[in-house]
DNA sequence: TACTATCTCTACTGATTAGATAGACAATAG
DNA sequence: CTATTGTCTATCTAATCAGTAGAGATAGTA
């Protein structure tokens, strides 16, 4: 699963992209239409300032503004940077490697070859698709 | 990320796809081979045998084996038994659907569209591997 | 200048979950 | 009938997650 903030993080800088040149939006423009609460909002915008996808403005007037242009900006890359890693296990992730633990010797682990595949794909289109694509968006499931 | 708990279950059952018509194996065994905590592992092989997967024989001579044909046991069924779903978010789960908590209504949620596709995606190739598919083992990787 | 609106940072808290274990119980082969 | 094996429920601990508190910094503006 994706963290809480990580989904927050995307719905921010989806936010903010929809936006983009239109010059900064509040904090709490953002926390509002995309109903993030306002205080852990300002901890999530705060990291992404840091890693430069955003730019922030104080004082009257003030807000957030992207700091790349949406083409530049991978679903990929908000993902690995809020989680460490596209992978599903520590072992398979190609940026931020760790070994697993308890786990058999990594040449042989069948388990690992498996999700490295899988990362692989799921990297694909991750990386493929960035904040300036539109997303079809699709109807609420029926209820159970 | 997978928890460590669902790998386990899958590397227990790719030790008894290997073991398949071989007769019974001990708990201790497949602890020992796969290098899993044996009290944590009695929990796993437990939920096995209650979902069908794994038939359990007591005493002397007791053991595990799987109670399917290895090519009968997709790895995202695994997954979904042991995790509830494959989706990396609730609202884009397929069979256990939940809505997110603060988010967008569904209907106009592009986080969520994505993560369908994704979804989707990693479904597609989760569901064509079995245990009875051979799986290509990576070498480490470099230390950094 | 000083006032106010805005973002920034560090620390903290409370709830939940993950990982693992304990220990009494049940069944079966020999 | 006993040693060996799996079953079940409860429990513990530590980590993580989600969110909040609150003092501080900065910028525009009167």
């Amino acid at each position: 699963m994706l963290s809480q903030k990580t989904r927050y993080t995307i719905r921010a800088l989806q936010h903010l992209s929809d936006k983009y040149r239109q010059g900064p939006v509040r904090l709490d423009a953002i926390a509002e239409a995309q109903n993030i609460p306002r205080k852990f909002l300002t901890v999530i915008l705060s990291e992404m300032v840091r890693e430069g996808l955003v730019i922030s403005h104080r004082g009257r007037e003030g807000g957030y503004e992207l700091g790349l242009d949406p083409v530049d900006i991978r679903y990929g890359d908000i993902i690995r940077l809020t989680r460490g890693s596209l992978a599903l296990v520590p072992c398979a992730a190609r940026n931020a490697h760790e070994h697993c633990q308890n786990c058999l010797p990594e040449a042989e682990c069948r388990l690992r070859g498996l999700m490295l595949t899988l990362r692989d794909e799921m990297a694909a289109m991750l990386d493929r698709m960035t904040l300036a694509d539109p997303i079809e968006v699709e109807p609420p499931f029926e209820e159970a």
